[in-house]
DNA sequence: GTGCCAATTTGCGCTAGCGCAAAGACACCT
DNA sequence: AGGTGTCTTTGCGCTAGCGCAAATTGGCAC
């Protein structure tokens, strides 16, 4: 999918099944889509900065986005990827405040772009847009209180663990040893996913590649054995107290 | 505001400048009110608990209601507390999914509520509906992310002193000797909030009260110096490192 | 007032995980 | 090939915070 193509039938087709787009008559979703610029974003470059002015609202067709958020002391952490058919910016752009991370393209990426302004004026006159967005949001709020939960209630392993659950679940490729996250995933970044440090990261991930689940390169990461992940993320045998919890 | 008053001119007046209902004109206002139902919740019970079917979305009249979370081990979180004015459940009603946590009222309780059909419908019919519906998740999600950051960047004492605050904020009430935060609060409820234990919390405090910061009692606290609070929350001079982070 | 129960405090020992430092490995550029 | 910079690993010492246990307090019902 290019930038020139908009309103041909297929990409029509593509577009409509976008958990942004559904429920639209391709009349309507024409209308919109004429309303959008589009913009392409090299790797590496950013979509918008944190603190900037929100104005823009994205939907992205091609690429990976990582949003991470930075601290007054510099400590960043990464509130998650978008991929392919993924909104970014929706909240601030709809209520004009300052971007409150900053998204930046961790492949080169092709993306639909509507300002503030237009956006809410399309939902005033397509409902099902904001009640789309809606579902968006409550989906992203679901999964950050998940996150929550995780945080303050699970050691740093099994929220490791589970972090790499959920990237298999977006980014997982089968392949004939196991099933590769088809993107560049540093230490680093997995330590600002759950909250730790770069280190302990990287002593866990040693500790399960001796034990043969999973299999590691340099921002590259392999899981051989999902099903062991799983385990370890919902089932932790870590307090000796009792036989195995009720 | 009692059950019975709905589309009475006061009634009106007092729900048109919620944040759910603003931008509505008085008689689409009066149609949606036509369309809820008025419930009240006595102190202690809940108004939906985790895991149940999704039916209804509730908006606060009077009373408060606080949010929680159980994980499967048994651990709870406290995800936030909601006053007068707010709403509860948009999110798991429009979806008809589960609820993802109980809403127990800590207060006597009236709301007014509508089933998720109904509302997707006003939604439809009135868009500015959904788009505060939009803007109230938003700030949610809001948030929600600082707490994240908070969990994953920052010391007990800060996160403590930091749910002080925002407690402050949505429930202080100014006394002679300070900010009184005007609802019963357990240890165990910051512990829930802030992701510590209730040990830690009751240490903390103690440490604050013999500095003169605070003044507690079982389920209460008073802030006498909230700027101190501040100090601690923003700037804790933690690390001996340097002299000062800059 | 008395008794009871829940909330709170505090001592104590323990460990998960931090974070520095330094060495190693890998990818890429020239 | 060699150099360079980034990413990763691992040893080591340290401490914030956990969590049990037991004592104490305060509020409320009768």
């Amino acid at each position: 999918m290019s930038c020139q193509e908009f309103p041909s039938e297929e990409a029509l087709q593509y577009l409509q099944q976008l958990d942004f787009f559904r429920e639209l008559t391709p009349a309507d979703l024409t209308q919109i889509l004429r309303a959008a610029r589009c913009r392409r974003v090299p790797q590496g470059a950013f979509f918008f900065l944190q603190g900037e002015q929100a104005t823009t609202f994205y939907v992205l067709l091609q690429g990976r986005v990582k949003l991470t958020q930075i601290t007054p002391e510099g400590h960043q952490i990464l509130i998650r990827f978008v991929g392919a058919g993924g909104g970014i910016g929706v909240i601030a752009a709809l209520s004009r405040v300052e971007y409150p991370l900053s998204a930046q393209a961790i492949e080169p990426c092709i993306a639909l772009a509507w300002d503030g302004e237009t956006l809410a004026g399309l939902m005033r006159r397509y409902p099902v847009l904001a009640l789309n967005a809606l579902g968006l949001v409550s989906r992203r709020m679901q999964e950050l209180q998940d996150r929550l939960r995780e945080l303050m209630t699970e050691r740093v392993e099994r929220r490791i663990a589970r972090a790499l659950l959920r990237l298999v679940r977006q980014a997982g490729r089968r392949v004939e040893q196991g099933v590769l996250i088809d993107m560049a995933l540093s230490r680093q970044d997995l330590a600002e996913m759950t909250g730790t440090t770069l280190y302990t990261v990287s002593r866990v991930l040693s500790r399960w590649e001796q034990v043969g689940l999973i299999e590691s390169g340099r921002a590259r990461i392999l899981i051989r054995a999902p099903h062991e992940l799983v385990v370890i993320a919902e089932d932790l045998p870590v307090e000796s107290s009792s036989s195995d919890g009720e």
